[in-house]
DNA sequence: TTCAATTAGCACTAAATTGGTGCCAGATAT
DNA sequence: ATATCTGGCACCAATTTAGTGCTAATTGAA
């Protein structure tokens, strides 16, 4: 359906609070608190970031995760290739069929447009960084972002810090 | 994985090659007497397609199906929300909690920002249309696209093209 | 030391989505 | 008539995703 997986959504989460919680290693627990998502899950979801370098863990009673990098260096494009993989938009050039056999391929009039979009998308989440995340139109406050309404910007939930 | 369903890929891929025979109504069968594709799903596509009033469909000996409007009128989008619903990045908002019950709702951090990536990749399917897909890169051939690294994928499989 | 809290790793089940098929009815040109 | 098409419904199979269980290794603190 064209959707992110539970798995980045929580992940987004994650990260996002771990920016409210400013450089503190916060713990699994402590997230799936907060916000109704299974513990397990979300502990595999950090071990996957962890993984891929996004986030430092640390073992132990008073352990957890903290972000690995400042949130203007870490990507929406980063996350989702954290945990999910890259976005490839049609079944040509995933991996799988890196070896350059896609079935439709000799004939497929749809490629290179569509690894147009799929670029486009890309290079979207690469621009959109957690920073901006956490902070919903920051400086730009007064320009025109050409879709002014952006009907629902309620976050507020910040009653634990 | 944020990817197009085959489905999608299976309707565009039809949609092209209408545009290719140019007004003539062409049967399913043609189209997957062509491409790789199972004849019975494309049918299933296409009746979709149909539905979506992108093409008009003619039944009997000689029908198929032949594009609606013009391909500049028809959008990637268009095409998207035709076979797979309009994509929605996060679990907030599908239809089905459009009554405004997100389980993480009220502590979820992530909606607005989320929502506006969804709205960009929305623009940009909607920005491109049909014929953008039948001829790639048709006018600008020579702007820089500003995305000359593309860090995945960069891999170029397009050698048989 | 002992204990409680935490991450790490592996394997597994269950649910949902997607890919694909079968069958038959209705239309229509030849 | 009949061959060829779309339309609609239900269905199965394959894949992907969501979520869980269990155990080991780490580490701060009582």
């Amino acid at each position: 359906m064209l959707q992110l997986t539970k798995r980045t959504e929580y992940g987004l989460i994650a990260l996002v609070h771990m920016v409210d919680r400013g450089g503190e290693f916060v713990s699994a627990r402590e997230i799936s608190d907060q916000y109704p998502i299974p513990k397990r899950l979300l502990a595999e979801v950090l071990k996957d970031l962890s993984k891929s370098e996004l986030v430092d863990s640390q073992r132990g009673a008073t352990g957890g995760y903290a972000l690995a990098k400042l949130p203007e260096k870490i990507t929406v494009g980063d996350i989702v290739t954290a945990l999910e993989g890259a976005p490839t938009l049609a079944g040509c050039e995933t991996t799988e069929s890196a070896g350059g056999s896609c079935e439709v391929e000799p004939v497929c009039p749809i490629r290179s447009p569509l690894h147009r979009i799929r670029e486009g998308i890309w290079r979207q989440m690469q621009r959109t960084t957690l920073r901006a995340l956490v902070d919903p139109v920051p400086s730009m406050a007064g320009l025109p972002t050409e879709h002014s309404h952006t009907p629902l910007s309620s976050r507020d939930h910040s009653a634990n810090s």
